[in-house]
DNA sequence: TTGTAAATGTTATAACATAACACTTATTTC
DNA sequence: GAAATAAGTGTTATGTTATAACATTTACAA
């Protein structure tokens, strides 16, 4: 049985992944007096559309598919809206965009990027969160924002090394 | 007293860092019959100038400063050289590469970025390893390689908010 | 409805990184 | 030692990611 926290690398039912992001999104920018504006919403749907990570001048490509006017500004401040929110993570190791999955408060996650599919699963992790900010480890040093990133290989493609089955 | 490990927000002899370092990196490309050339060699005393990250445009202007012609494909391999042979690090979160200040094999270890005197503390950490490597964090994803960084403010920049004293 | 702030459009450019191929220098083999 | 081979660097061009600056539009409030 698939457990629930490596949905990213299981074929799943991933409609109710989009439904539960964009659900979110309207009640946490609701919550927060923030505009979830036609096309903040649509760049947020764009990254949902798989767990894949997307670059910034992919959801342009996209955009323009669609005859939307997108040039780099726009897309660029629809992302900052959307990560200063808490629903997508920039991945620093990609730079690309993937939606948050933890539907909590602010976080410190653990990013398992799979280098052939491409498929990232977050990962909330209070233990890391922990140790990370001991004191014992950072000294003196006052934290703010973290990245942790583990790039490997997700189940899917250690057994199909060709071609990943998850592809969304 | 200074702890060794924050070394790189205390006032040091950062000379003796700059020769433990070019130390290494001639006995391990010694070792590893790999040839530590002028460039390499400049490449890596360049980084090792302070303990702030340095972009590779940054080396590039340093280089052509000295006379030494530096088209961004020969500084890349410098990196990509040193980098491989575990003399330095990448930090994703910033395009920078800092001097690697573990001396050991391959390892683990948690970057701390300070986001106003860009220093940055090294901390090798077998906890975080075996936290990060766990099963039970990573279910059945195989894990290649990993980022951690912290990014916030150093001892020293968070009593001078302005200016932080320690910019070597 | 008119003023204000927020969001987006538009143009240009900055910052980071690599591809492709020529040339030079070091190392091996004969 | 000379020729062959491999490793490293030079050179030109270009690809990729991100932002600056300013104009225009849209949403909301007074
Ligand atoms: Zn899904
Ligand atoms: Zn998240
Ligand atoms: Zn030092
Ligand atoms: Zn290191």
């Amino acid at each position: 049985m698939p457990t629930a926290s490596l949905l990213a690398y299981q074929p799943h039912d991933h409609d109710r992944c989009v439904v539960r992001a964009m659900q979110r999104a309207q009640s946490l920018c609701d919550a927060k007096g923030a505009r979830l504006t036609p096309m903040r919403k649509r760049v947020l749907e764009l990254i949902w559309q798989s767990h894949q990570a997307l670059g910034a001048y992919d959801l342009i490509a996209a955009l323009l598919q669609e005859g939307s006017k997108a040039a780099p500004p726009t897309v660029y401040r629809a992302l900052e809206f959307l990560q200063e929110t808490g629903l997508i993570h920039r991945i620093a190791s990609l730079n690309a965009y993937i939606g948050c999955s933890v539907h909590k408060g602010p976080h410190m996650s653990c990013l398992m990027i799979c280098k052939q599919c491409r498929n990232v699963q977050e990962k909330a992790h209070p233990e890391l969160e922990q140790l990370l900010l001991q004191p014992a480890v950072l000294g003196k040093f006052l934290p703010e924002q973290s990245v942790v990133e583990i790039t490997g290989l997700c189940p899917a493609c250690q057994k199909a090394p060709i071609d990943c089955p998850t592809k969304d």
